[in-house]
DNA sequence: CACTTGACCTGTCCGC
DNA sequence: TGCGGACAGGTCAAGT
């Protein structure tokens, strides 16, 4: 699921909702890849903890702390981050919807219906909570809660120095987050040298190449720059590397405007589900037609994905 | 080192 | 309706 626009979407909606406020409690259920247990170091640099900060680095989300520990957090597939506001009484969270405390239902914030949510566009995915899939679940003095929830068990939640985040390996092989404003066409035509014998699609989704590309930007990326995925990297020009940087920086931009992609499982801090796939031109749009041609959409496997392309738009390069 | 594949998990969907 | 297999947005370890 969660790839930049996602984690940042999530980014976002912490900064507002959770700075300023003190972790009370730590609550594990089953997640074999976090930190064990509320206790020992964990509960020595949570609890009691401030949350001074919320960044973002590739599609990992670092919640910084007074103790100056920040804990890392990655969704990898199914991963949520859900704030539960207001009350602490427990029957706020019984029934679904209409006592919910979910900011995302009672602030208004309503989702345009979605091409793949299914169900009505005021649905929920998150039922009350904790549920089946909450992994890890921190409570503030206010009573209010931030869920880490994770149906299929791939992601994590780790605390560790924030001095130390940097340092570990994940962090020191990344590649650029293609939104800075010195993320240019030269920067990662230079990085994608590293990788000059493998498919762009590949490459791309590589985050030593660049930060933040899943599978759904990989393929509207790639059909904006009209360059086919199983093209292999030495054989496309550079002016079409300057196309395709344009291409993941407005995808990537666009989606953070619509609040991320939900195919199944990706909410916002708020609950709330992404519209970008409203706008998608070809990922899981295989047999409709290509928006710029009209050429059916194929699905393909490159590099064990899923693949989404318009064979018209896009065909293989050989040098 | 560069590259590919399988594993990690659980749920859903599709064909028989 | 039930069952088996393929597949799902990400990364890592192990293989070639």
């Amino acid at each position: 699921m969660p790839e930049l626009p996602e984690v940042e979407t999530i980014r976002l909606g912490l900064q507002r909702l959770i700075v300023g406020k003190t972790v009370a409690q730590v609550h594990n259920y089953n997640s074999p890849k976090s930190f064990p247990n509320a206790d020992g170091d964990v509960a020595q640099f949570l609890l009691g903890a401030t949350i001074t900060n919320v960044r973002r680095r590739a599609k990992v989300l670092l919640i910084e702390l007074s103790t100056d520990y920040t804990l890392m957090v990655h969704l990898k597939m199914t991963g949520q981050i859900v704030y539960v506001g207001g009350t602490s009484h427990q029957a706020s969270f019984r029934g679904r919807g209409k006592n919910s405390e979910f900011t995302s239902l009672s602030s208004g914030g309503v989702s345009p219906s979605l091409r793949w949510g299914g169900g009505h566009p005021n649905d929920s995915l998150i039922g009350h909570l904790p549920d089946n899939t909450t992994r890890e679940h921190l409570e503030f003095s206010d009573g209010s809660r931030l869920y880490f929830n994770d149906l299929r068990k791939f992601g994590w939640m780790k605390l560790l120095p924030t001095l130390a985040v940097p340092e570990i390996d994940f962090m020191k092989r990344v590649g650029p987050e293609p939104l800075e404003t010195d993320f240019t066409g030269d920067v990662l035509f230079e990085r994608l040298q590293r990788r000059k014998n493998t498919t762009i699609k590949a490459a791309i989704l590589d985050q030593s190449v660049l930060a933040g590309v899943g599978n759904i930007y990989a393929d509207e990326s790639l059909w904006a720059a009209k360059i086919h995925p199983k093209t292999l990297v030495k054989d496309i020009p550079k002016s079409k590397i300057q196309n395709l940087t344009s291409a993941i920086r407005s995808v990537l931009k666009l989606s953070i405007e619509k609040g991320g992609s939900t195919d199944k499982n990706y909410v916002d801090a708020e609950g709330k589900k992404g519209s970008y796939l409203q706008f998608a031109n070809v990922f899981r749009l295989d047999g409709q037609p290509c928006p710029r041609c009209g050429t059916t959409i194929e699905k393909i496997r490159v590099a064990g994905r899923g693949t989404h392309i318009c064979p018209t738009c896009q065909k293989i390069v050989v040098n």
